[in-house]
DNA sequence: TTGAAAGCGCTAACAA
DNA sequence: TTGTTAGCGCTTTCAA
């Protein structure tokens, strides 16, 4: 199977390799029957561009990284599906990078497709900072940030759970609940952990509060949601309310929820972050704030398709995120 | 910022840059205090070698792609983490494609891959057939097949189910079940659905059969479990025990079952295939057939290592698989 | 033990 | 409207 390069197809249809180049990119007129002739050639020799000979070219390739801190949580998993699927008609590839939330494992992928100078990245931050991802920007790749906080000046998409938050304060309240908890992120992830600081802004308007004992943090892992649903329970005051990070966190509350014989939500409202497939397969069924992932993965596409194109500005994606009434509140 | 190359490391360690490649490659012997003046300035000017440029002068790319029929699937979403994870330090990357187990999608991928001289290919073909997979074999790009079934002379990474599924079926009689049922992949799936073979065999060694009309078949999506198990259900005999090709498809078949009042395992087993981190989260906990899928990731990592490193001989990695018994048997 | 230089396949500036 | 050609950064042959 021999390569067929552009020179094989330039030959068979007459013409120079330009003219073949040129009727591939249209970046310069070509008289149609010309471009008919290399057409046909093309067809003919079934030629496919060598994209690595155009990536040195151009000195622009054509791998989209994609950096998340679990790709086994099926947000991340279905999020990279959809964004694979809205590039490959770019023929833009999605090469993964599962980082176990480990910074040098961040930084060192960030660094890299600096250096191979990317089509662009996405990524959900964990313990970067704005700082490091400036060195993406600097080497002129293009930035998606998935996180629901702001990272410097890059395109990000973020959810917009205000009102679905609020809907779930509200449940719960009308539950009866008044002793708000949260199992949140580490301390030390990026950007702290905004949904605990939009849970905390709207408790206020509840006219309540997140009393200090009742926020507990850990990794964005089952085992850490047990271990922090355990720590909350050893509390004095133990809550009848707890909030999660995410759906992953949630069931592994579940998981010492029953260990320890507390009922769920007889005792313990639990409301969970995402509607990860298995938020509605756990009994009780979680109760949950959706944000599609598919949606997101698919704004995060077309925020990078725009900076491509040329955008420079800046934008902000919105993906709305929606209160899910199920069983465990 | 600007990219060095390795002819600015050429200049600042005083040396040609055939010395500086040598020096990377270790293909040539190179004078102990000139290799040190060398790795010195790579420090200094924090040198990567660019490797578009190294692919095109190799024609080695440094991809290995991934085909998977569902990503969001979490047995893939593992499989693809842990094979990134193993491959990374080889400096390759992993490219993701989701096909939807759509077969122009597989195909798609696979002919790019080989135009593009990819460094490998793992594949778990839905639709393929061994014949296109020779695309890649004639393209030289190694490739490491991720299924149940042999397909052509390629690397292979398989369960070793026998006796896990004998144990399930152990257990399954061991309740008093004849009646045995699955609900199996599509009918043009590549290579029939070996999961069903396997059932159908070791079932006559413990002197039962699938009846005709106990063999169903779908897609692996949960819509296709539920509706399976529907068919299933409305048989005139209907089946006290239902195998699925795998743990979505089951999940699929417990709503059905709820749906229509059928109590698992009180009316009907059920025995799923994975062990996907939902089994345990369902109620009745899903009993299931183990396949780890990090194992799978990491033995597909090593088979690719190994053709990289210039082994020719297909070779087959049979990861073992468990019986895990729960609730729903 | 090291260097010079060809050339991988493409794009785009320049020329015609 | 089209062609000629330099050169992207690297590897590797050939020569010294």
């Amino acid at each position: 199977m021999e390569r067929v390069t552009m020179a094989d197809v330039a030959e068979a249809a007459g013409v120079s390799v330009a003219t073949v180049s040129y009727v591939l990119s249209g970046k310069r007129p070509v008289r149609p029957d010309t471009r008919a002739a290399v057409e046909a050639a093309i067809r003919e020799l079934g030629f496919t561009p060598n994209t690595t000979a155009r990536s040195l070219r151009t000195g622009r390739s054509s791998l989209v990284g994609l950096v998340v801190p679990d790709l086994a949580n099926p947000f991340y998993a279905q999020f990279a599906a959809a964004l694979q699927e809205r590039l490959r008609d770019l023929g833009l590839h999605v090469v993964v990078c599962n980082t176990r939330a480990d910074r040098s494992e961040e930084l060192a992928f960030v660094r890299e497709a600096a250096q191979q100078q990317f089509a662009g990245v996405v990524i959900t931050p964990f313990r970067l900072t704005a700082k490091d991802l400036e060195l993406l920007e600097r080497a002129g790749v293009p930035v998606v940030v998935s996180a629901d906080i702001r990272l410097g000046q890059v395109d990000r998409v973020a959810p917009e759970a205000r009102s679905a938050m609020r809907a779930a304060l509200q449940a719960v309240t009308d539950a009866g609940r008044r002793r708000i908890a949260m199992i949140a992120g580490p301390r030390d992830a990026t950007g702290g952990d905004p949904r605990l600081e939009l849970l905390r802004e709207l408790a206020r308007q509840f006219g309540t509060e997140l009393p200090h004992g009742l926020v507990v943090r850990g990794e964005h892992t089952r085992a850490a949601g047990a271990e922090g649903f355990g720590e909350l329970m050893s509390r004095r005051h133990p809550p009848d309310a707890v909030f999660c990070a995410n759906d992953v966190i949630a069931v592994g509350a579940m998981d010492r929820a029953e260990e320890l014989d507390v009922r769920i939500p007889g005792d313990v409202a639990l409301v969970g972050y995402d509607d990860a497939v298995f938020a509605s397969l756990v009994r009780p069924r979680l109760t949950t704030i959706r944000y599609p992932a598919q949606a997101a993965g698919e704004a995060a596409a077309r925020l990078l398709r725009e900076r491509i194109d040329g955008r420079t500005v800046p934008r902000t994606v919105r993906v709305k995120a929606e209160f899910v009434a199920r069983e465990s509140v």
